[in-house]
DNA sequence: TATGAATGAGGTTTCATTCAT
DNA sequence: AATGAATGAAACCTCATTCAT
């Protein structure tokens, strides 16, 4: 089986090679900037093997949107798992979250991208598939709640909801960021986003 | 006077003109499949046209983005008004951005790819005076805050923070609806967001 | 032999199989949107394999095409045996011919494409092998014309010559029948197809 | 008016230097293997420019194909109307075919290549555009005929029906003119050809 | 024999913007 | 103030064929 493995080895060897090629552009360019052909000369490779491994340019960002989904959950569950206290995990991964926004703008660029975008973009079985790994970063905010409320910690409150809430306000904010001089009026982003975390906490832990 | 008045009558008109045109295509075609040439052909002038009342198309579109911002302003407005208590007017206004979100999609797309956009398109002096609109419809919920918090109806919150918080969430879910199918499982839409409504003003009503 | 022989069949069976796989994406995509790879797939098989079989696409196709005539030639040689008198055979000829264009659209198609190529397509050795195909077709009807002269039943001429023609005509008509539209001028193809047929038949038989 | 008029003028102008490049380069490298861009390199203007004057490479060769069977009309009906007698004239109609398909073979190949083409290719209205042309073509071969039986030249036959039916087998046989060798047996295709033209005649004067 | 990954030129079309008139 | 012809880079994707294994 030597061959074979050492054949499977390769390809994925190759969908990665392909993969950094085209973060690496999407980091530099942005979305709209970045090329399948550009994809290709900067991975070295014929436009060609590209669509060998991906099918569309729709694909080949998917994979790459999961890959940012995949790296804001892994970074929260550590965050919240350094945490003793549900409030401090709850902090812990808006926190996470804010820093996400900032210090790994490309990922959550496109993330953002495939959230924000008015047309469908995917395929439904691909939009499914990215949205598996978004569920998961939701469900890590449930589970807090879900154990919260079952420690006593929290109020007995609709975990899902909750957290997508939770969830939603987070990611509103990051958009109204962009708005900060005109409706901020000498408050500081950071104090408001601090703000919010806590009014949620104290919702939770009221009484 | 008489002619400079006329001659500036006359702009106005034009600018109306080709807005009108960029407007009914906007609406008819959506974001991307709207060029210029288009605008011009169903404005019935030529391209260059265009070009000398708007610098680019980007300006063109921020003068729809300004329109939208004004119409969800006179609609909350006007739901709020109509509502005797602080707590339907919150409510009338959460509702009236979901209708829009929905029924003035458009509207709501353009104004949504200015937000979600990771660069900044606009000049520094055309997004000021875009957001200034923006600043309209959150400063609305504002002020409910701080008449319901005069009036004792509700607690003593920052009224700024606070209605930017519940601007942030609302916008925040109707991204998140996208994912309705994969996160909600089993919930609708509009049960998750009454949800967070109720959630929100019952927050500024407790005690 | 007996391993040279089995080593034959094999082959045998694996170009059978390749051509099945051609056929029938031909059948259902059409002459353009057939490649190569997608053949492979269907056929179950690497792409290399097909190259082994057949030196390129072109060759491939012609071996279809060769199908297409053995079968033309099969049907028209069945109608015209059933037939008693020459000049029922020749009707049947032509009104074979008129159905495998309609209904084995397909097969007329990949033959017309070679017909109609203005560029060389084949190796002069390929070429002939296929006209030898195209050669049965005409001289089953030469034949007809042939035996319809000795038994007296047609006029003397040149049997060649008048099969070519005959053949030329129907095939020219085929082609025009993408104008019916706006050269028949409210008469039917079919009645003008059957005119030419009648014409040539009354030819042969006058005086 | 005189600018307006210039204006008219350079934009035929324009057009014309587009169809000469698109003519030449088809004339030099085929129909499959002229693409727009090289167009556009060869008329020395953008690819751009091209999609101004025409909408879609179709259209663009659409012009070319009318082009053609607008030359072919004329030669045609420049020899007939050189001919003083009826059999003279469908005789020179035909020469002049046989002429224009080895002499202007680049013409011919484009007009056979929309003629032979298995799917539709050209809008409707842009096929019926292209149509009328072909039918000057045979209107012209048809009026022979009228003319020719009027005099009593010729036999009454179905003008129309037998314009089609002489077209068919002309264009029939310069497609079998690929299968010469195979299928001639020693004969010429000039030989062929005339053979087939006299015939047509003498069955029209027959008596 | 058989494989299938790799190629890369080439295909058509779009579009915001400019500028001479 | 208005025009509209011209630009040309850039977009995504296909495909027959090769060749090392």
């Amino acid at each position: 089986m030597s061959l074979k493995e050492r054949r499977e080895r390769e390809k994925n060897e190759r969908r990665k090679q392909i993969l950094d090629a085209a973060r690496s552009l999407l980091f530099e360019k942005g979305l709209n900037a970045t090329s399948m052909n550009q994809i290709a000369k900067q991975a070295e490779i014929g436009v060609g093997t590209i669509y060998f491994y991906y099918k569309s340019k729709e694909e080949l960002f998917a994979e790459l949107q999961a890959e940012g989904l995949e790296l804001l959950y892994s970074k929260t569950k550590k965050a919240c798992d350094n945490e003793p206290e549900f409030t401090g995990k709850l902090r812990s991964a808006a926190r996470v979250f804010f820093k996400f926004s900032k210090e790994n703008k490309d990922y959550y660029d496109i993330i953002n991208y495939f959230l924000s975008a008015p047309e469908q973009i995917f395929t439904p079985s691909l939009k499914d598939q990215v949205d598996q790994h978004g569920d998961k970063v939701i469900s890590l905010v449930e589970n807090i709640l879900v154990e919260g409320i079952k420690s006593g910690a929290f109020k007995k409150i609709d975990s899902r909801r909750y957290s997508i809430m939770f969830w939603s306000t987070l990611y509103g904010l990051t958009h109204f960021k962009k708005l900060k001089n005109t409706i901020l009026k000498g408050d500081t982003f950071k104090n408001l986003f601090d703000y919010c975390v806590d009014n949620f906490i104290s919702n939770l832990t009221a009484e």
